[in-house]
DNA sequence: AACCGGCTTGCATCCGTATTCATGGCTGGA
DNA sequence: TCCAGCCATGAATACGGATGCAAGCCGGTT
């Protein structure tokens, strides 16, 4: 009955150790590394696999190892080019170590004490977050619980391990560059406001512009990382006559950039411009914009790094931040 | 020894039975819908289950129902920022009628075969595959075997289901704008020519173009859907004369637009110029750009209509090609 | 030659839930 | 009041694979 349209039946192990006349036993192990078994019984058994077409049940072997071998993976915001980027990324990296991906998608209206609840029932490995606006309760009883969980790119003052680009440095990098290009009058973009995150990037940034002198002239923001916001943010600030304006995304730069522009100023001649991430749109020379690039790969290593290596228990450390690096651009020097 | 930091353990619908004095049948049965049970013991075990935090197992379920309510989607661009549009609607769509997305990345390198198993050994109740690259053979021989599979934005000439927007309509649309727009030098600028969605829209274009007695000057190609690409189609194809661009894809034609300008061409004065998709940096006021929008929700319903009707065995027809709506904006008409 | 130890292998059991089957109680009709 | 019939419930089993345990095998020792 399970038989299909190619002839071809999803062979139990059961079945396959008929056909070859070994036991079961010995399929499972056949297909389980470090098991015991001869090398010889070994690939007899994957040839015959092989031959009969008999690939392991996964969902069987989740019931009875306890592992599921997927990550959960929750995300809120899929509209800044950041972070499509960086689940892609992430995703591969999972799957190059034999880990897939159940992507949690939480909208604005979800109810995510619910969708967690679901994550859970999958008995999944761990759960990465990336994603600001999830409510850091539900993951503290996740955590609790003995679950592993990551917060990706973005931070906690629970005590949740934490991968996150090094936001301090960050901000105090762009602070530098504008101070070394000459400019005075220094303003802000925000995105979300009420994440840690998005604050630690705005302090870093105004402690710094303050050890080196220069006017921090304010902040704006319309609390969403869009190229709107950035936008509307952009003109608001610029009623303060700022010379040098840092976004907190790259994406509200591009927004920043773009009414800026249609205002009538020169970037970088009135107002440099520089932002965070470095997604790829930051490097269309229509924008060309100076940005603290997020180091995508290191993040994601990271990540799986501390999902594989928990089997061990050693001590990572709970926060990590890396550093990234800033990709100067027209948007502050010209002629580049 | 299953019980964790909080106290709680993860509770079996055995010992939940256990604690509440009922059969562990009845603790199934309260949470399957359908099932014969009495409203009162139904309200007795759910209420129980609440307090005692009993949560059924997802994996075990699918053990014995062999239905993972999982669906795999298999991508393998996310550089086109019009992919991780698609996929993050289409999870959304899915998780509201209960199923979970496991994501699965392609990468150029990567053994598509391979990956294809991994897939199957989770028993996802589906497959969406997003992604021109992917080969009909292994999907094939995978719908032969009675699964369910679907193509997105993709079309295949072996019957395999799909959900596409409607190539032809959208690549006829843009030509008949062009025609109303007097222009009289049509170019095009594809993306990756081996694949039937590119192909369909470019034929479709040029079959169109000779009904209207408008000129081709010819199609460039750097066979990649990316900025660059578009970039380079764009200034190859100038060399033709043309006073208008249909690019197969926004990405494409952003490309095309910053290239253009970057030569000194004014758009649309001197080419007008026509992408496919519209997403979002499609509407960035730098670009403004006019494009051929694809019906997202439509096409993510679709799908997600396909998945669940597919018990039924209804009549769907095999092809399904939604109408999209053409988008006009200042990169065809000025002063919009 | 008897024995010991290590490596293979098979047997039996378990993982947590769904579902079939049998049972017992209850309802309604005569 | 009695019986047919239905529904609610529990017991038992199946789903497909992993693994502890014991038995078998082989080579090397004394």
């Amino acid at each position: 009955m399970r038989r299909n349209a190619a002839g071809r039946a999803n062979l139990t192990s059961r079945q396959l150790a008929a056909l070859i006349g070994v036991s079961q036993s010995a399929v499972s192990r056949a297909f389980t590394p470090g098991s015991s078994i001869s090398p010889t019984l070994r690939d007899r058994i994957l040839q015959g696999a092989r031959e009969f077409g008999y690939q392991p049940n996964a969902i069987a072997s989740m019931l009875t190892t306890r592992r599921s071998n997927i990550v959960g993976i929750v995300v809120s915001d899929m509209s800044n080019p950041f972070y499509p980027a960086l689940i892609g990324r992430l995703t591969q990296k999972l799957q190059g170590v034999g880990l897939q991906s159940l992507l949690f998608n939480l909208t604005p209206g979800s109810d995510v004490e619910t969708q967690l609840l679901a994550i859970r029932s999958y008995n999944v490995d761990a759960v990465v977050v990336v994603s600001a606006t999830i409510l850091s309760e539900s993951l503290l009883s996740w955590a609790t619980e003995g679950r592993r969980a990551v917060l990706l790119n973005r931070l906690s003052t629970d005590g949740l391990a934490t991968v996150c680009v090094d936001n301090v440095a960050g901000a105090r990098t762009v602070a530098d560059h504008f101070h070394a290009l000459g400019r005075r009058r220094i303003g802000y973009v925000g995105g979300l406001s009420q994440t840690l995150v998005g604050m630690k990037r705005q302090n870093a940034f105004i402690d710094r512009l303050a050890e080196l002198n220069l006017q921090f002239v304010g902040a704006a923001s319309r609390n969403a990382y869009t190229f709107e916001a950035g936008a509307t943010s952009a003109a608001d600030l610029m009623e303060r006559r700022p010379d040098a304006i840092f976004f907190a995304s790259d994406i509200l730069a591009l927004g920043g950039i773009s009414a800026l522009r249609a205002a009538g100023h020169n970037i970088p001649g009135d107002v440099a411009v520089a932002g965070f991430d470095d997604i790829e749109m930051a490097s269309w020379p229509d924008y060309a914009l100076t940005s603290y690039r997020q180091p995508l790969e290191d993040l994601v290593t990271a990540v799986v790094n501390r999902l594989s290596y928990a089997d061990t228990d050693m001590d990572v450390p709970s926060h990590e931040d890396l550093p990234g690096r800033l990709i100067v651009r027209a948007s502050t020097v010209p002629n580049l």
